[in-house]
DNA sequence: CGAGCTAGGGATAACCGGGTAATCG
DNA sequence: GCGATTACCCGGTTATCCCTAGCTC
């Protein structure tokens, strides 16, 4: 059977029975997309599902700032976004012009195991015990991080003392987030805690971690990140 | 005083839903 | 011709990251 390359379904109709074939030909997630995309699950990517399970899909979007970024991970998930990220624009509450880089995959059942494992009812991202324990890597970890962690200080005197950092956990439940902190510290020996933005809990990875964490995802630090992550010179 | 931890505030940079036009049976 | 399917597109909305400053030892 001839392989269909991309180029072959971009811009036929969604339903095209040749954009079903080109689906049919990846089974399964590589490791590296499997690891990359729970830390993007856990971070700045929105899982769906239409059909109430039978098939998911994923976005993705990003500031302007991030082309880079977002073509790194298009790079990443390329057979599964047919069209290439692309710069949307529009006005914001405060009539300013928002830019944001978009793109998302085709829906499809490749994407069921991860989906099940975010989502509560086909519909709302939670975290399940022991998803840290038992599908979190240090990829996982450097994706995670990209998407939603930073440092507590980017500038001034006390950026060079204080290299505690913040896992943005938002989005989560007091509850999610403890268990997130107790398997991290489990699997990673981290000494992370309970930390609250505006009521919302999150993550903070404490100095004395810094080099443990660094030595754990540096590998996958993309060069647009490296501020969230930089070389100590000791 | 300095180092590291805690927490509040702002303008987005994310997340999350849903409509529709193009194929199929 | 018509209902089902779904990639692409658009809009709602605010929790994000990032900054600042107080606190404790
Ligand atoms: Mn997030
Ligand atoms: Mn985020
Ligand atoms: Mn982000």
């Amino acid at each position: 059977m001839k392989y269909i390359s991309k180029s072959k379904v971009r811009n036929i109709g969604p339903n095209s029975n040749l954009l079903r074939a080109y689906k049919t030909q990846f089974t399964n997630l590589t490791s590296y997309q499997y690891e990359a995309l729970i830390g993007h699950l856990l971070g700045d990517a929105n899982i769906y599902t239409r059909n109430n399970g039978k098939t998911h899909g994923i976005k993705f979007e990003w500031g302007e700032k991030s082309k880079d970024y977002i073509f790194h991970v298009y790079d990443i998930f390329g057979d599964f976004i047919l069209k290439e990220p692309h710069l949307y624009s529009r006005l914001n509450k405060n009539g300013n012009l928002q830019k944001t880089w978009r793109m998302e995959t085709y829906q499809d059942v490749i994407f069921n195991d991860i989906g099940s494992l975010f989502l509560l009812n086909n519909k709302k991202k939670i975290i399940r015990s022991n998803l840290i324990i038992n599908h979190l890597t240090p990829i996982s970890l450097a994706y995670w991080y990209m998407d939603d962690g930073g440092r507590n200080y980017y500038k001034g005197k006390r950026s060079l003392t204080d290299h505690s950092l913040t896992l943005n956990t938002q989005g989560f439940t007091v509850e999610e987030v403890k268990m997130l902190i107790k398997e991290l510290n489990l699997k990673y020996e981290f000494n992370t805690t309970l930390s609250f933005n505006k009521k919302k809990p999150t993550i903070y990875i404490p100095d004395h971690n810094y080099d443990l964490f660094f030595n754990l995802i540096n590998p996958w630090i993309i060069d647009h990140f490296r501020y969230k992550l930089p070389k100590l010179n000791k």
